[in-house]
DNA sequence: AATGAATGAGTCTTCATTCAT
DNA sequence: TATGAATGAAGACTCATTCAT
């Protein structure tokens, strides 16, 4: 009987370790040595779970997106006031924000790859979903979380979370009728 | 000795030409190729101007960061009310959408090549003199000026600039005085 | 002990089956995956009953060998005559021509393996034999029998054996007195 | 101005001597770097005449089959009857045998990379061609040419071309009237 | 000085072989 | 024992950089 696995698990686990050395490094950069030694593998058993680089940054992107949107939605599941709901997404994205920040390198360099155009589907998606859960037009928020993740991947010192959702405070909230209603700054 | 003047002049018109390409494929899968092919010029030529492929990637963002504020300076200088300078800077973003957003994509590339943090100054340096321009504290106006490029890169097609720039009308106006005049810095 | 009657015809069996991806593919391009797939085995059987490759091509030509002169000499069994030996023999390589063929191919590939002249043996063997069984010299008739099946390699439609062997008729029956028996040797 | 160089001239060279490699080591044994180090090069140049590997073998075999026609055709120039012919070839067969030998090789591992029969056509065309250079069908000459060469690759030591070419003396020389009648030994 | 052919280290990928199960 | 997942050395191919012309 040949060795046990669990090929979906392993193909999970080697996609989480292989996150930080594709988005730190970039597609083009990152060698498959690098991203086998991140992920504890051989660069053969890479191979065995995937059939090129590309399809690795395909499928992280693809993985990521699905958590991301599963972390958020957890994040969100208690919160049933308007400012319950603002509180927990700040502190998602607070909590996420390296995470984020990954994704977003992720689907930057996927232009590279699958062509221009190509992360706009998944980019809408990802805008309703965030819409959907927070019970609003999400248009300007995503846009915004977006800048965010860039600054933070250019400058990660010092991004003033509480400081820029308070600026999109009437996006974020805008009829709230179920609590108190906030004024910015 | 016009030499000098036709050195610079040539140097800088390769990096004009360069900027789309690296912007488009990125440090990693550019190759110097189709630099030299896309600057139209030979690979020696390119060698001539630069030592090295990493000497062209930071040069570009050098050219790419002066040519965007100085051309912010210029869109903004005859605007002297705080509704003429909004209207002047959502132009400014409107016509330099695409040139900046490739800024955006050098920017982030330049960190896989010079490592984290690396643009971390030139992105303080970025908001410091927009803020100076608009006679505002830019933190978050920059901020949404990344995100807006981001998504850009990630959907072309549609992004509302004007709907953005609304929702953040507080930070780009704070005092609401529209006709009150401002100064840089 | 039975278990070695069963692992004689399993490495026969295996042998038989890898005869055809080692002749179409050649030494250099066939995988072992693929002759394992082709022996109905898995990889891990094959380095049961063969150290490596290599050992897989030597053992493959010494049994095609050893087979071929067997049904050779099972072929001109019954035939007494010179008129009766020839016409077993065409039947005989018409029947068995694309086997002799993948000999052939397996031969080629040996001295790639096996180095320069190490076919050369057998060779002779194989002509010493056949022109004992045919009760001739066989040193022209075996190379046209090389002949035909390079032909047939190279162009599997139309080999007219026929006339092929009309035109070394002589070398064939040298003695041109049909009726008279032949003894091998 | 670069280097200046003849293209053609370069490639022709380096197939010359990548001949022997190939036909030696066979298409799935060679490595680049073998055929590069045979032909005086680097690797990098290989690939600046040749796109891949395959390419190269592909070449090779055109360019010998060219080449062995044209030096048949210089061979036989002068000879005006069949004996003189068949002098002329037989001496053609002896000088070129090694690198025919080579080709035939050649031809052989052509299938395994282009797929069966691919070599089917240029046989067909190198028998025509032999046929009207000698003025005679040459169906069987072209396979006693095969074994010929097939027995030298496995053999080089002994093969008596002389009586090869007695026991196919009458298809060399069918209706010979313009000079003396031969006969078989 | 300017060109692009040449170099060869380094990349992605394959595959003979091993070995945990 | 038999399996096929895992290994990693080695191969085809690329491309930043050099340099002959």
């Amino acid at each position: 009987m040949p060795r046990i696995v669990d090929a979906d698990a392993e193909r999970d686990a080697i996609l989480e370790r292989c996150l930080l050395p594709f988005a730190r490094e970039g597609y083009g950069l990152v060698r498959m040595r690098d991203v086998a030694q991140a992920a504890g593998v051989s660069t053969g058993k890479l191979y065995h779970y995937f059939p090129d680089k590309r399809s690795i940054a395909v499928a992280l992107l693809e993985r990521e997106l699905a958590s991301d949107v599963e972390a958020l939605g957890a994040a969100l599941a208690g919160a049933r006031t308007g400012a319950k709901r603002r509180a927990a997404f700040l502190r998602f994205l607070e909590d996420r924000q390296d995470r984020l920040a990954a994704t977003l390198l992720l689907a930057l360099d996927h232009q590279r790859v699958e062509g221009a155009g190509a992360a706009a589907t998944v980019l809408r998606a990802y805008r309703d979903a965030l819409g959907a859960l927070l019970g609003i037009d999400a248009e300007v928020v995503i846009t915004m979380v977006l800048g965010v993740l860039a600054r933070r991947v250019l400058d990660p010192a010092g991004v003033d979370l509480e400081r820029h959702w308070t600026a999109v405070e009437q996006e974020l909230n805008p009829v709230q009728v179920d609590d108190a209603p906030m004024t910015a700054g």
